[in-house]
DNA sequence: GATGAATGAGATTTCATTCAT
DNA sequence: AATGAATGAAATCTCATTCAT
């Protein structure tokens, strides 16, 4: 009881120094987010983070794990739940962009890290790509997809959604951009007279 | 003929600098380009950068300056030479695939510089969608193009074009690739049954 | 008592590399007084400089705040405890050497600071002056003293006194160098048949 | 006829780079004051110091030279030639106020030079309060002047007439000043009932 | 478990000086 | 004589990391 009960306040603590570090990293990206201020964000001392997370590439880690985490749990169900997959694309699009709704802080921070630390989350990305041509290889196998390259069309899918999270403003309506994203690459996969 | 030879030489330095400068950003992002290792990379001291360049700052302004004139100049005249606005999506998405097969390290370097220091060039950033953006306004009056939201589909074309760089090998075919992403964006943007 | 404690080794750390700080700069100057040097005299790594004060003007700031502090405190009330302006100048001219003989370091450093960072250091110079010159004022106003330009008589004083500090050596008996100084003064401002 | 010619020159040329140096200091202070500024200042090469003065030191040295040449030059057949003590001390200090209305780059030039390198102008420091000296000790011997320490007076005198440089604006009467100045010190140095 | 003082490496910048042309 | 490109040292600042308490 007694362990649980501390690896329960581990969990907690690690959950919370996550989070301060997505926070200051989406506000002022990476190159600013020192140990100190995430510290001071935090309201603990750097030692603390050392202490959880071994160094700072620990700390790192644990902040794309937990979004990763999140995000699959969230998306991956509604997607392999559809019918058609041209329905999957749509929902794997505006599922990401749901996502970013709920957790914006998180993932603009995961796309700074992934992007300034391209070579160490080379297979994240990687992975992040194939998911969606599982899809589009999906679409072509069922015969409601035209015959594209699934690389270069997951790679732009990809890349649609992750030029997003930047853009996010209060005024800015995701749902609406979500229908429009979904409509274009609809639109760009499926066979002429649908 | 002194001075002109002078000039020369000093331009040709600036040249080369900035060249070995795009280069180490290219290979291992902006992060990892210190002075140190740029003037290594050139074969001379770290002095030397800040002798032809004031300070970093003017380096990275040096490097985004020379490939952005250099794009510039491949690109808008085949883009506005084209007669409908089909073409000229079309244009625009080859030209900065072909641009990328010439200058590779200098697009990659660009793309981090940029990325890293979004508020420095959120201009030029803002630029390079609005560019996109009013080709998708004259397609639109043309009435080429379906109605749909310019912003949302400029920023995909945008994202698709930039994340083109960190997948050139060798192997690449970038004329195809070019070929893939323009038909995407034509099937995207065109009235249904053309 | 913790927390007491360690506010204790900080405040006693910033005061240790504060004194170590103004022993460099009045042996040296101000020039030869590198965060390496002053560093090496407290026996610390220059980085713990940056860790108290931020970074070297934040050093420089304390130096000049902790002297001045102790000046005012000193130095005041003996000032403004005079029944005539005649005293009152002695006293001034009289305690400013006091303080040198206490604070002979402190005192050194101060003026080289404020010489040297003229610029940021203006208004405290300029207020020195002017402290002078209430007094001088002062004893105008009562009779005490003749008409003269107080402005000139009172950058004369505070040159006068500011220029002892550079003489200070064991031999030197700073309390009749002050009698003399006062005396000095004392016929320069008074009314001709005291 | 030929070298006679190039010495011109040459002397041309110094005259003009120390004109220039004194110019630079008097202005941002001895730190501001890099080789390439100045010689940005004069319109020629960084080299051309070197090349003519060895290094800085020798062209700091050559502004401090010139300057203290003309001060001499210009002063000291002035007090020499005076009947009294009195009338000698007096046309120290009007003359020195009088070389500062002509000179004022020079003299702040060299005034920001002896104070940041102290030690190496330690003996030009020396020289310049034991010039005033003689005069005092010339007055206390023809009995004019009241007994004081000499030394404690010089200063005085050296440290309010180098008090005034940094003063220099427009507005500024050198000519009043330098009589208010006058009256000061002769107040404070000669017999009772004068 | 937590603190925060201290370290030491790495980065940029400035500058006097040198030297081939 | 003059140029200006290049060097190399010195200085400041930032930070991840370590460790005694």
């Amino acid at each position: 009881m007694r362990s649980e009960n501390q690896t329960f306040i581990e969990a907690a603590r690690r959950a919370q120094l996550a989070q301060c570090a997505a926070e200051v990293i989406a506000e002022g990206g990476l190159r600013k987010a020192s140990m100190v201020r995430i510290a001071e964000r935090a309201g603990v001392s750097v030692g603390v983070i050392s202490y959880h997370f071994g160094n700072k590439a620990g700390l790192i880690e644990a902040v794309v794990g937990e979004v990763a985490r999140a995000a699959v749990e969230l998306m991956e169900p509604k997607i392999v739940s559809q019918p058609t997959a041209a329905a999957g694309l749509r929902a794997l699009i505006t599922g990401n962009l749901e996502f970013m709704q709920s957790h914006p802080e998180g993932i603009k921070a995961v796309l700074e890290i992934v992007r300034a630390d391209a070579g160490v989350y080379a297979e994240q990305g990687a992975k992040a790509v194939t998911d969606v041509q599982k899809v589009l290889h999906w679409g072509q196998q069922t015969g409601e997809f035209r015959a594209f390259d699934t690389r270069v069309m997951a790679v732009a899918v990809r890349a649609a959604i992750d030029a997003v999270p930047p853009l996010i403003t209060p005024d800015l309506d995701l749902t609406a951009y979500g229908e429009q994203l979904a409509d274009l690459f609809d639109r760009a996969t499926r066979k002429e007279a649908g």
